[in-house]
Order: C-alpha cells, then structure tokens, then sequence
DNA sequence: GTGCAGTGTCATACA
DNA sequence: TCTGTATGACACTGC
C-alpha cells in the first residue's frame, strides 16, 4: 500500500511538473498530448503498427521482384535482363516494376480508405499469380492516374484515387490492388477510352517519339486489347484517369533502379528503353506521353498540361522534377556517372565537331568514322554544329536530355502531332547546318526568358562542347578533371575506369584540346602582350629619339657658339701679337697653335711642316 | 553583304 | 616516346 501510495504520489507529483513544464513549453507550441504518457504510448503502439506494416509491404515488395526476376531472362548476347516473352500474346508486355513507390492510399466506392493489407488482398483475389507479369506492368498505376488525367477524356466513375504523392516516398509501397470493381465492363470503358481521338493521337505521337531510336511499329490500338492483357483495361483505367497508366514507366523505371540496381549492363539498356512502347501497349497513350513528355504536351497545349485544380496542382512538378527520369532508368549500372539516355541520343544526335580526334576525323575516311561508327558514336562536324545551333537542346545541361527519348527538336515534333510517323523527324533531322535560328522561337517559345538567355546559353553551349561529349559518351569525369589534372593523377584516373576506345581518344582530345586552348590563349595573350610591349618600347624610343635630337640641335648650337667664341679669343689673341719691330703678324703668315702642355706657339703657315719637325727651333710665346 | 576581332582547333615544332 | 607548350594558320561566330 504505502509503494502504491508513493507510486501515486510520485505519478501525480510528476503530471505536475508535468503540467508545469506543459505550461512553461505551451508558449513555445508544445501541447499537452506530448506529456501525456497514454498519448505517447499510443503513438508508440501506432508507430510499431505503422512499421510493421511497412516491413511486410516490403516483404511482399521483395517477393514481388523476385517474382519478377524469374520472369526475366538474360540475354547473353547483351546482357541484358528481358522479360520471357509469353507463350500465346504476340504483344510483349515489357517487365513492369513489381514494387510500387507510390504511397497512395485508396478509396473505396464509399470514401472509406483501404488499407494496404486490403489492397493486396484485393490485388491477390483479383490478379491470380500467373498474371502477375502482365498485370504487374499497371498495379502502381492508379497512384497517380488522377492528376495526369486529360481534361478532354471522360471520368469514368470507377474508384477514386486520393491525391497521393506524385513523387515516390523513399520507402517502396506495394502495388495498390486494382479497383474490386473491375470487370468486363471496365475493359470495355478502356476499350472506348483507347478509341478516343485525342488518346489514338497522343498515342501517335509518343510511338513517333519513343521509337524514334527503334524500329517498333505502331501499335494497333484494337490490337492492343488482347484479352491475355487482362490487367491493362483493369486500372482504373475504367476510372479514366489513367494517368495512373502514366505512372507504369515511371514505377517500371525506379523499380528497376532500386531493385535491379546491376541486373541491367550499362550498354544494354537501350533495348531496356525500347521497352517503353510496349508499355505503350498497355497504358493510355496520352497519359503517357503526358509522363514521359510533360514540356512537349506543355507546349503543345500553350503551356497548359490540360490539368485543373488539384490534379493540375498536383502535377505541378512533374514537368520540372518528373517522378522519374532517364537518369533513373539507366543509373541501373553502379558507377554510371551519366545516363543512357544521352548515349543513345547523342548516338544519334550531334555531337563532336571534330570526329573527336583531329587525325582522325579530318576527312571522310578518318577512323573517326569506324571508330566511333562501330559503337554508334559516330558524330559529324555538321551534326556538332547543328547541337550548337541548337542551344535550346542542350540547354540546363542535358537536363532536358536526361528525358527519356529526348531529342533536340523534341519540342517541334511535339506540335505536328498528326504528321505522319518518320517524316517529320528525317525532314528535321536534315535540317540545314547554317540554320542558326533558335529552335525555341520556331516553337513558340518567344518568351523573354528564351530570348533573354540566347546569348548566354550559346556561349555555355559552346564552352561546353566537350562536356557534352564526354557526357554523350558516358566518361565519368569531368572536362576539368581531365584537362587539369597532373600527368600522374590523370593517368591514375584513367586507370579507375574502364573506358572503351571511343572514351579513350575522346578523352584524350578533350585533354589535348582543353591544354591547347589554354596553350592559345596564353599565346594569344602573349602576344598581345609582346605587342603592347613592343608599341610601349616604340613610344619610349621614339621619346628618346626625339630627346637626343633635341640634345643634338642644343648641342650643335653650343658648339657653334663656341666656335664663335673662340674664333673671336683667336683673333683677339693674334691681333695683340708684335713681332720683334713692333708690327701685327698677318694672320695669313702665322697662326696661333697650342702644344700637348698647353704652351701656344706662333707658327709661320710656310714653315709649318719645317716648324714641326724642328721643334725645338720654336720659341714659345 | 562585308570586314574585323575573338575564339577554338589543328598541325607542327620544340623542350 | 610521351607529354606539354608555343605558335602559325584556318574556320567559325558575332558584331
């Protein structure tokens, strides 16, 4: 009694000071909850439940893709991981992420939200296992369906989505379980979905963007609907807003970024890319093309994405900051310190102005040619110039080309949507090399920041020439690093990596290069500099020039002067000259001379040799 | 359209 | 032999 009595005792001394400190921190913002013992321990048990929760998802996660990797094959041609194609479909259902990163929570018809032990049920009851393949490719989808749904399609009423985070959260959520309501009749709102005009044409337009680096066809559309495929119709798509389909690349791209980090080589990811239009297969073009191009579709929609309140809110950051990028996707190599993306852009795309070696590029049959050609590196003069020409693709450093299948006219093939497939792109492509207007304004992008920044980012294009190709390339330094680096520390570097021919001789150029241009630039500097000297020396030779001049003008004058004056002294002196009989010596007869000590003597002119030569005979005067 | 200055690059020589 | 430097020459670009 007395321990309960002081444990009593002790429990309410201490909610007063309890209440005290409560009173003292309320001002500060505290509440009450956090002193409250019952309170914390609530929050403890709901943060064990919380995390428990979390471990099993990640559990399923984890089996999920493992489920996933016995799906996939390797390749030993390339090394790459793909997807065992399905006995029956024709249609290839790219690999899709088992792990969902989309933390979103779902509603049911009623506003009740589900939980994920619910959904995952709901997922196993409505996708048997043997679907899993196919069905994994949208689970995720409806994360974030709702904010990337077109304003022009019709809301289909299915279930809704929460406006979840657009963003994965950092810890990987399992795949949000289709609708319960899916059904035929869902798959037959996806049906009409797929018919839509606008969705057939931004379709269109994201084949004709996404296979510009393959060969895919286009996919028929009806064709599309095979019902192997139950899951794609599933989705919510029903819901129409399928953005959540947008989703599926994203989700497959950081699935494989997170879970697959080294199943991919680095050089094989661009069948990896490729993949996305069979994921295209499956996902609601437009919504696609949305994700996958969000500034082409602002562009093309005048800066408008189509998306309205909180779903246009919501996706507000997908344009800048996209849930995923190529960065993503082909960081699956460890060590990749730059993206596939460029690689196979700029493998098509410009670059290299020099064929990257000077000896080896100067003439059609350089080795430039072969060698670069061989790992489709092959870069032309006219097609570095064209990316020069073209600051607006290369601008925000490659940030735009980190895009999945970005390329530079990206933004004009946005436009002609209903252009057929191909054309465009070869017309464009072609483009003359002395075409210097800024791609931006031939698109509409006469904004003052477009304009304002010509100059600018020209210069930075052009300054950063090299570094575009070391990136096109994938070399994992820096311009500096390879530029500035000591002998030494450059070789040792070199070393670290692995690089292939093409990275070696680029590297080496951009090295060469880097050196020689500064090399120039001191002599250039040099030589003004010599030249400045030298016009400084001619200044000060030719104040010297003047200077003795005038001393010599000063001089010549004195010694007239002088001359004068001593003419003046010699005939003052000869003319007080008398000879023995007192009479004036003829000045024509003698003159006046002065020996080595001084002494002058009167010389007779007629005897002047004899005088000389007898000089003894002189008297001195 | 032309000329000029600045700059990058290449080829070459040299240390 | 390799690497860096210096420099003339050329091409390109912007003014």
């Amino acid at each position: 009694m007395m321990m309960e009595m002081e444990v009593m005792h002790s429990g309410q001394q201490d909610m007063e000071l309890i209440d005290i400190l409560w009173k003292q921190d309320i001002d500060l913002g505290a509440r009450r909850e956090v002193y409250d013992y019952n309170h914390r321990q609530k929050e403890h048990e709901l943060r064990r439940q919380r995390e428990l929760e979390e471990e099993k998802r990640q559990h399923l996660v984890l089996e999920q893709e493992k489920a996933l990797l016995a799906e996939l094959e390797l390749d030993e041609e390339t090394g790459e991981y793909i997807p065992r194609p399905p006995p029956s479909a024709p249609l290839q259902v790219a690999v899709a992420p088992l792990e969902v990163t989309q933390n979103v929570s779902f509603t049911g018809e009623d506003g009740d939200t589900m939980s994920f032990d619910e959904c995952l049920q709901l997922l196993a009851e409505t996708f048997p296992v043997e679907n899993t393949e196919n069905t994994s490719v949208c689970l995720d989808t409806t994360a974030v369906s709702a904010p990337m749904m077109h304003p022009e399609q019709p809301a289909l009423p299915l279930a809704t989505l929460s406006p979840g985070p657009l963003l994965p959260p950092p810890t990987p959520s399992p795949p949000p379980p289709p609708p319960q309501r899916m059904s035929l009749d869902l798959e037959q709102a996806w049906m009409e979905l797929l018919s839509l005009p606008e969705l057939q044409q931004c379709l269109s337009m994201q084949m004709e963007d996404t296979l510009e680096t393959t060969t895919y066809p286009l996919p028929n559309i009806p064709e599309e609907q095979n019902p192997n495929y139950t899951f794609y119709p599933m989705s919510n798509l029903t819901d129409r807003e399928p953005n959540s389909l947008n989703v599926c690349p994203a989700e497959f791209m950081n699935t494989f970024e997170v879970s697959v980090p080294s199943m991919v080589p680095p050089d094989n990811l661009s069948p990896m890319k490729a993949k996305a239009p069979q994921l295209n297969d499956k996902f609601p073009a437009g919504s696609f093309c949305d994700i996958f191009y969000p500034n082409a579709i602002l562009d093309e929609s005048s800066g408008q994405h189509g998306l309205e309140g909180n779903e246009s809110n919501a996706m507000s950051d997908i344009p800048n900051k996209p849930p995923f990028t190529p960065v993503d996707i082909y960081s699956l190599s460890a060590g990749d310190a730059f993206d596939r993306s460029k690689e196979n852009l700029t493998a098509e795309l410009p670059d290299s102005d020099s064929g990257i070696s000077s000896n080896i590029s100067q003439n059609a049959s350089s080795p430039g040619k072969s060698l670069y050609g061989d790992e489709s590196f092959s870069y032309s003069d006219s097609d570095m110039e064209e990316m020069d020409h073209n600051p607006g693709s290369v601008e925000s450093d490659y940030s735009e080309m980190f895009l999945l299948n970005f390329q530079p006219d990206d933004l004009q093939r946005a436009i002609p949507l209903s252009a057929p497939m191909g054309q465009p792109q070869q017309q464009q492509e072609k483009k003359p090399k002395q075409h210097k207007t800024d791609p931006a304004e031939e698109n509409g992008h006469n904004n003052a920041p477009f304009t304002k920044d010509k100059q600018k980012k020209r210069s930075e294009v052009r300054l950063s020439r090299d570094g575009q190709r070391a990136k096109a390339l994938k070399i994992p330094f820096t311009v500096d690093m390879i530029i500035n680096l000591p002998v030494d520390d450059f070789n040792e570097m070199m070393s670290k990596h692995q690089l292939n021919e093409a990275q070696l001789a680029l590297v080496r150029d951009i090295r060469r290069r880097g050196k020689n241009k500064v090399a120039a630039q001191n002599c250039r500097k040099r030589k003004m500099e010599n030249i400045v000297g030298l016009e400084s020396n001619l200044d000060s030779l030719k104040d010297e020039k003047a200077r003795l001049l005038e001393e010599k003008s000063q001089n010549i004058t004195n010694l007239k002067e002088m001359k004068q004056q001593l003419n003046s002294l010699y005939l003052e002196v000869f003319g007080m000259l008398r000879d023995e009989k007192g009479n004036s010596y003829s000045p024509s007869d003698y003159s006046l001379q002065q020996s080595t000590d001084g002494n002058v003597f009167l010389v007779p002119r007629i005897k002047k040799t004899f005088i000389k030569s007898e000089d003894s005979v002189l008297s001195p005067l």
